[in-house]
DNA sequence: TGTGCGCCTTGATCCGGATCAACCCGCGCG
DNA sequence: CGCGCGGGTTGATCCGGATCAAGGCGCACA
């Protein structure tokens, strides 16, 4: 985000993130960014800014960011990677509760309890803004925007989980979950036609409440449908109006 | 809730609502209570808090209070009866998101969008406290009480979401669905215990994602394993422990 | 008083997706 | 090199819950 790219180079303790030179696009397309430079727009507040993010990782793939039950201080916006978050239910069944691509922000589901309530995993190595809560929280109280933006994160946070709560059959699942990606891929610059699964095969039925194997047969139609290609975690979508269409009842719009 | 009360005899245009000598007791157990408290303590925000609540209903069975697509201007707080939310997919089948009882608080989806994306309906006699959104977000801007509160209970709500996410077996949804409205009636003040299901069957089992029938018979199968009394809508909670145990991974704790 | 209609219950059958099982592939490692 | 192992695919079987079907209230209304 654009506020942490300024933010980043005036941070104290050298940040443990090399500028890459392409920060400011990124800014740009992170869920923060409208907040981010609502706030580096006038200098007194662009202190408070630099005070509350924070650079962190890299985490490599299979560490945790943050594990369930571990003090709410801060929320994360991802810099680069995937994440996944999940929590483990009483008979150790794990549960996984999303994925998270660059630009977009965990951890909210932390406030009410003020501990996280779930685990939050690298699917690669992955990088972050971290922000710590009590200092957005107040930042948020003087500057509207801010406010209104976590509101908004927040409202739309619930309106994707709701989604995924109806009933629906795998191939709505499914084709739901590629469109959605690509979507998201898409908002934040990438490609929404082509692109890496960074998840296996496992965490992706797991999230949509389907058995491996489904997710399996399911993506094996598609192909044979001429829906997408892939092979492996290679995923190029062929009919995106044709995707999106199948998963329509659990996608917006 | 306590503000409420205090706002309410102030009101110019003549209360819909007559005062049955119980709001303060209401307020008291209001999820937003402490938001109110707040306020009420400054006088200067009292004013405030006047001009955004608003006593609205009664509401009959079956009326909407809000439909999806409206313009969304206000959240409310339940103030007596039941309501539920619920969305209709593009091939008309319903799907229900929610039940909400007195002191609990409708419309916080609808902040994303900027309009409401689900209908909200009475299923008994409803009455209402009507929270003008944009100057609750002004008021939350200048008390930080009453922001924290909005996003704990938006937080709230995105785990109380995920929870019904999650793929369990029909016994362990309804003993959930059983165990979290005792315990959400008990937080009120109200019986946990032995109280009336203001909603027929068939929404209970599109809530939890059932066909009627499976709900018919797990409540029949439930009665018969000495776990709950239950004729009509009148149900009694005969082993909270034995219930609360089967639905542990759908409920906080 | 009868009739129709919502709502609920119970029985019989069916089906989508889970589970079990076998196998393949690529890769790290002794 | 041979081996084990995690991840992925595909086939065979099983099961929980959906669907279909029938019947029983209780209640509004002619």
């Amino acid at each position: 985000m654009r506020s942490s790219h300024q933010a980043g180079r005036l941070a104290q303790p050298p940040s443990p993130i090399t500028d890459d030179g392409d920060e400011e696009h990124f800014c740009r397309s992170c869920s923060f960014s409208s907040a981010c430079n609502a706030v580096g727009q006038g200098k007194p507040e662009l202190n408070a800014l630099q005070c509350l993010v924070e650079h962190v990782g890299p985490y490599r793939s299979g560490q945790y960011v943050f594990r369930s039950g571990d003090p709410f201080r801060a929320i994360f916006a991802v810099r680069s990677g995937t994440v996944k978050t999940s929590v483990v239910d009483r008979d150790g069944r794990e549960q996984v509760l999303g994925f998270y691509l660059p630009g977009e922000v965990i951890g909210l589901n932390a406030i009410y309890p003020d501990q996280f309530p779930c685990d939050a995993i690298a699917l690669e190595t992955a990088q972050f803004c971290r922000f710590l809560f009590p200092a957005m929280s107040a930042l948020a109280s003087r500057v509207p925007v801010v406010q209104q933006h976590l509101f908004r994160l927040l409202s739309k946070e619930l309106g994707a989980v709701t989604l995924l709560a109806g009933d629906h059959s795998a191939d709505e699942r499914m084709a739901a979950f590629l469109t959605d990606l690509s979507e998201r891929y898409a908002a934040r610059g990438f490609s929404g036609i082509s692109f890496h699964l960074s998840m296996p095969r496992g965490d992706i039925a797991n999230y949509l409440r389907l058995a491996a194997e489904t997710v399996s047969r399911v993506l094996s139609r598609f192909r044979s449908q001429g829906l997408i290609e892939i092979e492996g975690r290679e995923l190029t979508i062929s009919d995106p109006q044709g995707l999106r269409k199948l998963g329509q009842n659990l996608l917006p719009d």
